[in-house]
DNA sequence: AATCCATTTAGGGTATCATCGAAATATGAA
DNA sequence: TTCATATTTCGATGATACCCTAAATGGATT
């Protein structure tokens, strides 16, 4: 492996707008069919059809086939992070309409990062589990302390599945908005997936925002101190 | 501020093989002028006088005036950053020569990422800090503990002068070839200057490759336990 | 003022690649 | 088998932008 990296190969599909938007509506970890990822992108079939070819081959998407549907979702949840990154140091995008200058606020308040939350929201959980020894983090994981074992346990969180996954059971990511690290791996995702379940947020397709209830509001006062 | 970024635009900058050389032979924090850059990007004059227009243009450089040169350095800390996430994902380059081979091995164990340490040489000298109790990790900065301060003044870091600047004081920093994190900030920039005064390791120009001298060998082990 | 050197501007050639319509393939449904 | 739908391949077109040479600018030196 004693080899460097071909830095300008990932930037270039980054770099094309149609293939920016694709992977920016993936971010949220889900999969899309080729005929969807087209009209999102506003481009015709060839054209999309080609611009996943070189993301497949890039791998920066993997595909799988379903009947006659072929979807597309994010290769790892390390592309999900390289893309959050490079928007660290984005210029911020021309705002056009009312509607988007919304989405955007919405965004920078809670979003999907792959399958964990991300934005103010995922940044103000981490710091709350944190701050109630729930959590500890070490060179480059958070772990879960004693006391915190008890807390996900009652949370409804079993935290003996992870053994059952290859997958990093929670490491710090960082985000665009807020440039704070927030949990992702296994334990982001199951946290998430928690949040959904109990119905404290609820999220919109094609979209990575994600919207706090009046049910989630009233949870996160009561459960975590976050107003 | 309620924008998201657009990330195709940076993307776009880093995505032509010509300024990713420029990007690249940057990563160490030199500032280097016009010609010089156009030679090792392999480009003339008034090309590689465009891509630099875009680069600053971009906030991805910044440039200083000094007679008649016009020098040229990274924008910031963050922009090396963003360069070697992208590195976690990128396909390698192809090896044309056993030169390229060789540096390419060099720049695995050590080499400047901005100002400070990276590659195995930096995650090791991390994870002795971290191991021996001098610095620990908290949600986004390393700290420096008691018995640390200490062990700083004698290594002849003075503490005290971070507080001059506006600097991040030590954050985690990502490398692409190990993938783990490294000190970076004031203390990482620290840490590197002292290994050069001290003779430890050495760097050749237009490269990010840093040698570890014999001294500096000796140096690692016995007062880092580091082989 | 005259000259030298580093860098930038201007202009034109060229290659790459995103784009789309039309046709082909592939899968599922009737 | 036939039809409908999803996706890909093919071929042609056009725009973008990288590249260089030649000329211009601007600072330093004599």
């Amino acid at each position: 492996m004693n080899v460097y990296p071909d830095i300008s190969y990932i930037a270039k599909l980054i770099a094309e707008p149609a293939r920016a938007k694709i992977l920016d509506c993936l971010m949220n970890g889900q999969a899309l069919p080729a005929g969807e990822l087209a009209y999102i992108a506003q481009v015709s079939h060839p054209t999309v059809s080609s611009h996943l070819a070189k993301l497949v081959d890039g791998k920066l998407l993997i595909s799988e086939q379903h009947g006659r549907h072929r979807y597309f979702r994010l290769a790892s949840q390390e592309v999900a992070e390289v893309l959050e990154k490079i928007g660290t140091i984005a210029p911020p995008v021309q705002i056009r309409s009312l509607r988007q200058s919304v989405n955007s606020g919405q965004l920078r308040y809670a979003r999907t990062c792959y399958d964990h939350l991300a934005g103010e929201l995922g940044v103000k959980i981490t710091d709350a589990l944190l701050d109630r020894g729930i959590i500890t983090l070490t060179k480059e994981e958070y772990l879960v302390t004693e006391q915190g074992k008890k807390w996900f346990s009652a949370f409804g969180i079993n935290l003996e599945e992870a053994a059952n996954t290859r997958r990093i059971f929670a490491k710090p990511c960082l985000d665009w908005s807020e440039r704070r690290y927030h949990i992702s791996g296994w334990l982001g995702e199951a946290i998430a997936v928690r949040f959904f379940e109990q119905g404290w947020i609820n999220k919109e397709s094609n979209n990575r925002a994600v919207h706090l209830t009046e049910k989630g509001k009233r949870a996160l006062r009561d459960e975590f101190d976050i107003m």
